[in-house]
Formats: structure tokens, sequence, C-alpha cells
DNA sequence: GCTTAATCCTACATAATCTATAGGGTTAAG
DNA sequence: CTTAACCCTATAGATTATGTAGGATTAAGC
């Protein structure tokens, strides 16, 4: 299941897409579009900026936007920063791999199945970006 | 990402899909196999036997034991027994539906992509059983 | 019948994570 | 100088995940 986080990352990433190349975006405006709380957007876009996905401007006139255009931002990619692993099992995750401690991954049955769930994920999650989200 | 109730699952109806035909297997076997909590196991094969995945003897002698062949069990149904929904948002759920409350499902762009995210993953949920994990 | 070995039931304890808030610091426009 | 924005980090509160406890019930086999 998707967190709350990724869940208002992508509502405030569809109105930053919508908006962009027409300069930043403060908080206080994505919030009319979304209504949630200021501050938890807050971390979240800190996040995004932290992680390439966002630009910002402070001060007066400041605010957000887009580093890439819509088309270039896979949902795969906003989930990771935000969820972690898109695979089932750390053993089997691309990103955030870790060894199993209690079971063999060469005989291991379920780390091959949990991979394909892995890769039909991603191959929707890796193609569809912002752009679809508009 | 996977639970530990459902790993531990797997662990257990893979050895209980070897034996199959041949008797109840007490938990006390299983966990010679796969050493893990026996208590944590008990609640675990309680909600599968619950949720008509397995059957139980009781008394001296007794144990569990698959209600159907593997092949006939597939990973979608254990992991919504443990985990709940395989959609990645409950208004996009088959099992587990929910409307959102902050967001209209017509026009809102990411209950399709999830919606997708959602028949890849049951693709290989549906069509893969236990007899795969042996 | 008694002993033993098993499941059954449910409440609780503990730990981890998720969600959100707080409070101030920094920056820049006008 | 005022205002409006982002920046940073700690922490509170709620929820979920994980595991434990203790006994009740059942049935085989001697």
């Amino acid at each position: 299941m998707l967190s709350k986080k990724s869940q208002y990352a992508f509502r405030a990433l569809t109105t930053l897409a919508r908006h962009q190349g027409k300069g930043p975006l403060p908080i206080s405006k994505i919030v009319k579009e979304h209504p949630m709380s200021v501050k938890f957007l807050e971390t979240i876009l800190l996040e995004l900026r932290k992680n390439d996905i966002l630009g910002s401007r402070k001060g007066k006139g400041g605010g957000y936007f887009l580093l890439r255009p819509p088309e270039k931002i896979s949902l795969a990619q906003i989930i990771r920063i935000l969820d972690g692993p898109i695979a089932p099992l750390k053993c089997v995750s691309l990103n955030f791999y870790e060894r199993c401690e209690d079971c063999n991954e060469v005989s291991c049955g379920l780390n091959k199945l949990m991979a394909e769930v892995r890769d039909a994920k991603l191959k929707v999650l890796v193609n569809r970006t912002l752009r679809e989200l508009i």
C-alpha cells in the first residue's frame, strides 16, 4: 500500500507538473488545490528536493518546481524516495537489497516469485510518469 | 513489502505442501525445518485455518494440513488473508475497497495507474501457487 | 481413566513505523 | 524592515507489526 506521504506527494507533483516552466510554486498555493497539512507537505517536498526531483527558491516569491519535465519523472522514482523498496522482499530489491538471514536465496522459491512481482510492478511504475498523472 | 507473517506462512505452507496427503503435520515438526517462534506460527496457521486454507486435527497425532492441493492455492489468497489488499490504494482494491475521502475517483489520475499496478501484481500472484513454491 | 501432545482462543506486551506537529532559522523581494 | 517563502531537526501521537502468555479443549494410546 502507498503511504500517505506518497499519495500527498503525487497530488502536489501533479500541480507542480501542470505549472511547469512558470517559475516556482509555493506550498501555500499547492495546499489550496489539495487541502492537507502545510507542515507535513513541507517535509515531503523537502525530501523530494534532497533527492533531485524538485528544485526550490527561498524567500518571497519563492517555491518549488520540477527539475525535469514531467515525462522524465517516473512514479517508481517517487515511490522509492518516499516509501522505499518496490520489491516485496529486500532480498530481491534492486535499490534496497539486503541479504536474507534465515532463508537460502538459491533454494528459496519465494524470492524467485517475488522477483516476478517486482518486475511486474516496475514495468508499470518505471514507464508511467507524472505526465500520465495530469 | 511482505510482512513477516506472510513470509513465515509461506515457509510453513511449503512444508505442508510437500507433506500433502500424508496426514496432519504438527507445528513442532514445521518449526524444526523453519526455526521461528512456535506461538507466532500458531496464530498464523490459525488464521489460515479460519480462512479455509488449512484444516486441522486436535489432540495427539494432530496437526495442520492443506484443504486443497498446492496448485489450487494461489499466493494472492494467502497474502490477502495475512497482509490485506494487493492493490496500492484501497480505492482500487478488488477485495478491500474503500472510497477515497479527499480525491475524486473519476478525475484522479493516480487511481488509474495504481489499478494497472494492481493488475500487474495480480497477474503473477493469482497464477502462481504453492506448487511453484516447492 | 490418565498422560501426553496437540490445536484453540484471546488478551496483552513490545517494538517499529507512519503521520503529523512544533518551533525556530535562513533567505530574498520590495 | 517587513513579509513570505523555504530549511532543518526533534519529537509527539497514533497505528500497525511482531511476538508472548496462559490456559482451555481435544483426542490417541496405554
